[in-house]
DNA sequence: TATCTTCGCTCTATCGTTTTAGCTAACATT
DNA sequence: AATGTTAGCTAAAACGATAGAGCGAAGATA
């Protein structure tokens, strides 16, 4: 049974094809269609269950009412609530997702975007991997509407919402200093990653500001692809009495998660054998017995206003649009892994 | 900067837009096509960064190469990581993912399902609803191809990929049984899903084959919207004197790190104070200090083969699709919390 | 009665592709 | 020299909607 479009209708009451055209399009009224056919008309078309055709409708109009969405990696919690609000906020708008993991490659990254312009999405929410500014730069060159989430380029001015990351570090790391840990590692990506990076700057500048010393051996990285191998050992040497933390701090919940499971394993004790921080919330923490100290990142309020602000563009269509930054304020749970 | 298309180059060139078109869908030899002008083309096209304008393409073709995946909850790690297993399969195909989350809720699945309809989806993989039936053959009717993933109607012949949910509780609540366990209790969906209702015979019938009473203050199931309000308080009746459960089997992933998170609360010892089984295994489990017996879903291959089953469909066009069913085997993981 | 408005609708072009059919020039055949 | 083939391309019609211009009849105005 093929869809029924425009002209079945049309046939079917022996009226124009653009007639209907405009009274499902509730633009009746201000064509002056009489309300006994435009009656007829609604009530037709929910008898043979008319659903307009959204690729001749966008191919006509130009706008397709899909909004692309770039991740690292839809399976990871964190990027998959922000899908949901994401989505939330969009089908309130009349729009819907498609959605694409660049796994932090920027080949893929670059493939799914263009995938995505070429499909004539009406905009794109990004979470750009390291190395993809030229993309971004191009999708800016191309008019493409977007807003960049999560990470951003401190050199390239665009719309983003993020988090305000150095700060957040700096609070959390300046609390363990309080407590009185005096070997505090950190563990991040070494991926090139801008907000990753101001993380451990926060770190680093609490540390400075207190007065302790910066250990390079305290300052650990992962690499995204290698970090269930890399990651094991990285706290086995933590923990050994040669450099012996009293802290750690995991700089994203997939490094916290892994390594929380790791010190699980371990036997470790915590805070009583090593204090933890993480940044992020992610749901799994509330399984630990000891309730993490954590950055939480308000990521209803990241998919709302990111989505808010690309809505704003697209609406403002060749108008320049100002290119808001939203840096939100995170929050500091205290638990007592510290 | 508008997008460039098939008319820019042709004009450019000098050549018809068929012949561009022929060339750059690589028809070039089968039209006999001059090397020298293919070459040509294929040159100035990457010069101007041609790309295809699939609302065109598939206006003219009928197909879309997107396929709708409708699940309850994109944020659900179980099925973030489905789709994540699906994307990746519908990508090397050609494929990309729009999604929607329905809560469970029976209209919304509806609106969705129909706004994929009407975006000429190639196809749908839906993790359908209670009270969707309806939806779903109405689906059939309308010759969509779509697979349906992790439940199913019973009285209904469609595409499934699902688990073997009903052998699946049937062999942890005997091991329950054979670990000594005399006051089992399960806590389930109470939303008229087959597939938890099949776990939740399992249970019984499990009981049942080892002459164990079936106490229906054992049996306890919590509304998804209330969940949270819910289980707090079954779980407390479950472990009060009175109904003295030794062990509790949380029949979902939702539940169980809900439920875990509470006993956390409560300060239960497991197993000492209760034991635990759960279906499904979240990476949350894992920072839980035990682990956990669990009944793991092979979630990869139920990405794959969903998407799989349904390009076939897709492939096999108006031909008669004999309609596989696919019910994978799970893995019970025996843990310390039983 | 002739002209002007307004009403209620229709005609036609268009969006960027794909697809079918066909056209022209060059060459081969008899 | 007339005819048939083939190579190499092009023209035109879709796909299903939207948008702008237009058109005939009825009522209003002079």
């Amino acid at each position: 049974m093929a869809q029924v479009k425009l002209s079945d209708i049309a046939k079917e009451l022996n009226v124009s094809v653009t007639l209907v055209s405009l009274v499902l399009r509730g633009k009746a009224k201000e064509n002056r269609i009489s309300d006994k056919i435009s009656k007829e008309v609604l009530k037709k078309a929910k008898e043979m269950g008319y659903q307009p055709n959204q690729m001749a409708r966008g191919l006509r109009t130009g706008k397709s009412h899909i909004i692309g969405l770039v991740v690292a990696d839809i399976s990871n919690p964190f990027f998959g609530k922000i899908a949901r609000q994401l989505e939330n906020e969009a089908w309130d708008n009349g729009y819907q997702l498609m959605f694409g993991s660049s796994d932090e490659n920027p080949e893929k990254s670059q493939r799914l975007i263009q995938s995505f312009v070429g499909r004539s999405v009406d905009g794109l929410i990004i979470a750009p991997t390291a190395d993809s500014k030229e993309q971004i730069e191009r999708l800016q060159q191309q008019k493409v509407p977007f807003v960049l989430i999560d990470r951003y380029f401190n050199d390239l001015k665009t719309p983003n919402v993020v988090v305000d990351n150095f700060d957040s570090s700096y609070e959390v790391t300046k609390l363990l200093i309080q407590k009185g840990y005096r070997r505090i590692a950190a563990i991040s990506y070494s991926s090139g990653l801008q907000h990753i990076d101001d993380r451990v700057e926060g770190y680093k500048k609490a540390l400075e500001d207190y007065s302790q010393d910066i250990d390079p051996q305290l300052m650990r990285a992962v690499t995204p692809e290698n970090i269930d191998t890399d990651l094991q050992g990285i706290i086995s040497e933590l923990l050994s009495d040669d450099v012996n933390a009293d802290a750690i701090f995991f700089a994203t919940n997939i490094i916290g998660i892994k390594g929380l499971k790791i010190l699980n394993k371990m036997n470790k004790k915590i805070p009583e054998d090593i204090a933890i921080a993480s940044f992020d919330n992610p749901e799994s923490y509330a399984l630990f017995p000891t309730s993490i100290t954590c950055i939480e990142q308000p990521i209803e309020e990241i998919g709302k206003k990111a989505l808010q602000e690309l809505l704003k563009q697209i609406n403002k269509g060749k108008e320049k649009t100002e290119t808001k930054d939203y840096v939100l304020k995170t929050k500091l749970l205290v638990g007592n892994s510290i």
